[in-house]
DNA sequence: TTTTGCTTTAACCAAATGGTTAAACCATAA
DNA sequence: TTATGGTTTAACCATTTGGTTAAAGCAAAA
């Protein structure tokens, strides 16, 4: 658990990071990262002076990670619904990574919304979202259907990031069925179902 | 906020489920709950006499309503994609009104995994989800596309409950598209989107 | 070896937290 | 009117919480 060839900061912030993304910044405990760290409850007081600093950095890495990968578009030669492919490609490798990432923003957005709105304004500075000007650009060249990509958008993120999200609920509903879920739920799997409903959302015929 | 036409033990049942569902079991102040409640502290160990037994409750109720909802599938003689069509509306109206609840239930497994398990098997007493066992026995009799029905069933899901689950979320990163969130995303947006994509899964042509 | 400066700790502290208690409140039945 | 029994409260209590402090470790420079 404790890794031994990291220094006592970088051994806090690993465990912060676990701890806050279980309990929120309200239901984490300093003394629980301090254990988790293998570490004195001082140290953490030494390294960031308070409990909301500490949160602070915490949260604020895990915005940047976030919305890095939501923003990230290749605009190379390919048709955009390759292009849709390989972001779909990326973010199920991103989220089956950081299953938690998304669950923790939301709900610490949910307890401090200014927090977070001051700070994404710092990360994201008026940017949009690089796929959806993509998509409207080749909508008005009319290479693929006529959708509406804010609606397309939020499935997307809905059907790449919920499986790991609920992953305990479904473990135990579909077990039920007789069914083995992390045989099932290969990101695989996923991936080719996501890119289905790409692909019939977005073709033409 | 506070309702005059109620028990004092409505009152805190409201007021628990509220906070308890923004800050979790270890997030929660008793005496935010008697705040919320406009009761007295005292009150609170009065009519529940500790916090974990008032969370139990709280925490039942949301398990109830949710099993329910995922269980509930129409065995009417209309073909297995309408009953679909059928469970998506019904799923996304329910979503609606209770936003929280998922992430609720699966943030507390994440913490108490046992407590989960244990309460789940009463609630479920090994019955399996009757949408996947319809949509096997359509597929049998060869009424709709070859697929993987434990797959599907968590797109569905993720498609019904995600874009509640993430608004916050949707709402920041949608706005910077110079778009209003709160018009583009009714519900009956979202229901056409989630049925086009049963549509686009079953349909064998 | 001694000094210097960063790191780590044990022992504290004040405030907040879950929970208790005994008394006050208040509608109803006797 | 006066018991009666459920309801509500203020005043507590023990423990836990985030945070401080002063001293001890300890490696590298002098």
């Amino acid at each position: 658990m404790e890794q031994l060839n990291s220094t006592s900061e970088e051994k806090i912030l690993k465990a912060a990071k676990d701890v806050f993304m279980k309990y929120g910044l309200y239901g984490a405990r300093m003394q629980d990262i301090a254990d988790t760290a293998g570490i004195n409850k001082a140290l953490l007081h030494y390294y960031f002076r308070s409990k909301e600093k500490l949160f602070d950095k915490i949260f604020e890495n895990a915005l940047h990670k976030y919305f890095e990968r939501i923003n990230v578009f290749s605009d190379s030669s390919l048709p955009v619904i390759d292009q849709v492919f390989k972001y779909v490609e990326n973010s199920i490798d991103f989220y089956a990574e950081y299953p938690k990432i998304s669950m923790f923003i939301i709900k610490e957005i949910e307890i401090n919304p200014e927090l977070f709105h001051k700070k994404v304004q710092v990360i994201k500075k008026g940017k949009s979202i690089k796929m959806i000007e993509a998509l409207e650009k080749a909508m008005a060249k009319g290479e693929i259907k006529k959708i509406d990509t804010a609606m397309f958008f939020i499935n997307l993120q809905s059907l790449c990031s919920y499986p790991f999200i609920a992953k305990p609920i479904f473990k135990h509903s579909l077990k039920a069925n007789d069914k083995d879920y992390d045989k099932d739920f290969s990101t695989g799997k996923l991936k080719r179902s996501v890119k289905n409903f790409v692909e019939s959302s977005l073709s033409k015929k």
